[in-house]
DNA sequence: AATGCAATTGCAAATCGTTTGCAATAAAAA
DNA sequence: TTTTTATTGCAAACGATTTGCAATTGCATT
C-alpha cells in the first residue's frame, strides 16, 4: 500500500490533439485543474473559474469535464452523497479513503487487494472490467 | 470468500415494535420484499406493488424504504448508473459483484480483503466507519 | 360497532445534480 | 478578413428522490 505522486499533464496539448478548440473558458478550467491536487466537484471548479472570468457557465464546466473524461484525462467519482468529484487521471490506479468529517480524499493502492478481487471475480466466473473501493472513515483519536 | 444464505425477517413485527402503523400499502411492499431475493430499485418495487394494488404511489415506496433503512432492516446501495437498489439486511456484511450485462448482483465476502482495508485505514491514521467494494464485470467467455 | 385523532397516504410540486436545445459568439482555417 | 463550424451561456428539461398538503385510514378508545 502506498500513496501516489502527482504530475501535471498538458491538457491543452491533449485537447488540441483530439481536435478540440482551445477556448477561453476551457483554458481557465484546465488551468484550475492543473493547479489543483484535490478532488473538486463541478460546482467548486465553476466557482474557482468564476473568479477569473464571471461569464463562465456551469454547463461549460460540465461539458469540459465530460470531454476530458471521454479523453481519459480525468476520472469522475461518485462518492457518497451529493455531486460527482473529479481527479486527474495521471499515474496508476488507486482507491480512495474519504474523510467523513472533512470530505478529504486520500488515495491509496494495494496490490494484495487488487489480486484478491481478481481471484474472487474469477472464482465467480467473471472478468472484472473495473471496480470501486471506497473507505469511509474518521481520523483516529488516540494513537 | 463465500456466498451468503438468505433468511426472511418479519418486517411487520419489526415495524410494529418501532411503533409504526401497518397499513395496506406497507403490507404489500413488505410482502414484495420478503418474496424477493434480488436487489430491486424503488421503481421495480413500485411496479410489483401496483399489480397488487394500483393505487399505491411511488412516494409511499420511497417512504417505506427509508423507514426500513432507518430501522436497519434493509440496505440501500448506489451502484453505478441510475436508481438506488435495496436488499434485506439479513446476516453478515458482504460486498457486491455487478454483472454489467444483466445488472445481476452477486454477493461475496472476503475476510482477507476486510482485514487489508483495516490495515490500510489504520496506517493512514483512520478508523473505517463503512466501506464500499463493488466489482463491475462480465461473465468470462472461455475457461 | 362507533368515535376521535394522529399517522399515513396519493398527488403534484419541489429539489438536486446534471444534461440539453438553441440562438448568439468566437476559434481557427482559408 | 472572411468563412465555417465548434463552442458558449442561458433557460428549460432531465431523472431520481423528497416534500407539503389536504384527504384518508389505522387503531386505541369508548
Amino acid at each position: 500500500m502506498n500513496q501516489h505522486p502527482a504530475h501535471k499533464p498538458d491538457y491543452e496539448k491533449e485537447l488540441r490533439r483530439a481536435g478540440v478548440r482551445i477556448t477561453r473558458p476551457r483554458k481557465i478550467i484546465l488551468r484550475i485543474l492543473t493547479e489543483t491536487d484535490d478532488h473538486p466537484d463541478a460546482m467548486e471548479i465553476f466557482q474557482r473559474a468564476t473568479i477569473i472570468d464571471p461569464s463562465i457557465s456551469l454547463s461549460t464546466v460540465y461539458r469540459t469535464m465530460k470531454l476530458l473524461e471521454e479523453m481519459g484525462a480525468i476520472h469522475r467519482h461518485a462518492f457518497e452523497g451529493g455531486r460527482a468529484r473529479f481527479e486527474q487521471a495521471d499515474g496508476e490506479h488507486h482507491d480512495h479513503l474519504i474523510d467523513m468529517d472533512t470530505g478529504d480524499v486520500i488515495e491509496f493502492h494495494s496490490d494484495r487487494i487488487e489480486k484478491l478481487q481478481e481471484e474472487i471475480a474469477r472464482s465467480l466466473g467473471y472478468d472484472i472490467v473495473h471496480h470501486r473501493l471506497e473507505l469511509y472513515g474518521r481520523k483516529r483519536r488516540k494513537t
